[in-house]
DNA sequence: TTCCAGGCCT
DNA sequence: AGGCCTGGAA
């Protein structure tokens, strides 16, 4: 019973005590009013057209590029009709340069849905902004406020800046889980009224102040609320992107030895450590079998003596991490006929100059020098 | 020179 | 989850 009011309690002062909190949206309004962006040329107007395509061009686009876009290409199209009737080269030609262009396909494909679906004039609900193509969650959010005073919440990589450095969010803000939280508090903190400015707020602050390297935290409207601030973790929040897991893999390398040679193998010359000598290797499915295995391998080679087991070890490479299982494998007699198969018998005493890779090399000087490597196990 | 962020879509 | 594409940072 005490646990449950407890954690009730918990979650109350993490999260839903924010929904109450009104000093946060009315710093950001206040600092936006006086010291935000005010002349941005989609700045001042209500016109949806072109709030609309300032937020697309605004998407992956720093603001100092696109403005000479933007203006260009209301030039061009000034309304959304314009734009639903031009030809797609048109369109393409005006957006040349500004990269991802998958968004002016999608603007084309948009206008015209406006034209066709709302008569030219685009949807006030943020629901509906959302199903036009290019625009997801957040831009349409930042439409319907900016062009309707829509109470909606933008949710974009400065925000989630801004959100991850002044409430301490850990974990990668790309991520579901995280995305969702912050998605949460976007949405509980929004202010009644002076939507705009609170919008418009946000994104200045991450823009301007909360930028990711060396931010003007002794300028920011919010560094006495900031956690990051205070627990002097600005600049490891937000966490960035974790780096994908290197992909593993497994093998089996063979020290395969007859008086005082090594058995090698020569390597194809494309490939990891192409080119190279290094030691016949059996795949890691084959290690169940691992007697049968070997005795495959060895047999057309030799007599087999005496087989152990040698420490493991792994290599990282730039794109998998390869986790080698060796054996040494001694053999009482040998044949010659090895070449076949890219085979061949090394002399010990010359693999320190053998044109082996590093941990291979390692591996065989390793073994060399408790002076088993040349004894029948 | 390479690495990474960024909003939406598939 | 990965591709898109570029500018800015490392």
């Amino acid at each position: 019973m005490k646990g449950i009011v407890e954690s009730r309690g918990k979650a109350a002062a993490g999260e839903v005590s924010e929904y109450e909190d009104s000093s946060f949206s009315a710093q950001v309004i206040a600092w936006q009013k006086q010291h935000g962006r005010h002349k941005l040329p989609w700045q001042n107007t209500r016109d949806a057209y072109r709030v609309w395509l300032s937020e697309i061009m605004l998407q992956q686009t720093q603001v100092a590029a696109v403005i000479p876009y933007y203006q260009r290409f209301l030039e061009r199209c000034p309304d959304v009709f314009s734009l639903a009737a031009a030809p797609s080269e048109d369109v393409m030609a005006l957006w040349s340069g500004l990269g991802y262009y998958t968004r002016a396909r999608n603007l084309h494909k948009c206008a015209q849905r406006v034209v066709a679906e709302y008569g030219g004039r685009f949807p006030e609900d943020p629901e509906l902004l959302a199903d036009l193509p290019g625009i997801g969650r957040s831009t349409a959010a930042a439409i319907a406020a900016f062009s309707y005073g829509r109470r909606a919440a933008i949710l974009d990589g400065n925000v989630k800046r801004v959100f991850a450095r002044v409430f301490g969010v850990d974990g990668y803000p790309g991520a579901k889980p995280v995305e969702d939280r912050l998605w949460l508090r976007a949405v509980a903190l929004l202010p009644p009224q002076d939507i705009e400015s609170y919008t418009q707020g946000l994104m200045d602050l991450g823009a301007t102040l909360c930028v990711r390297g060396k931010p003007a935290c002794e300028r920011c409207p919010l560094a006495g609320r900031c956690v990051a601030l205070a627990q002097d973790r600005v600049a490891e929040l937000p966490v960035s992107k974790p780096r994908k897991a290197v992909p593993e893999k497994e093998t089996v390398m063979l020290v395969i030895t007859h008086g005082e040679d090594v058995l090698l193998e020569q390597r194809p010359d494309s490939g990891i450590w192409g080119g190279l000598l290094s030691l016949p290797e059996i795949g890691v499915a084959d290690a169940a079998r691992f007697d049968t295995a070997v005795r495959t391998l060895v047999a057309p080679y030799g007599e087999l003596a005496g087989c152990r087991k040698l420490q493991p070890f792994s290599h990282v490479f730039t794109h998998f991490k390869l986790h080698v299982a060796p054996f040494q494998v001694a053999l009482s007699s040998r044949s010659q006929a090895i070449a076949e198969r890219g085979l061949l018998w090394y002399p010990a005493h010359r693999l320190a100059d053998a044109p082996l890779p590093a941990p291979v090399k390692k591996l065989l000087l390793g073994v060399l020098g408790t002076r088993d490597l040349l004894s029948v196990v």
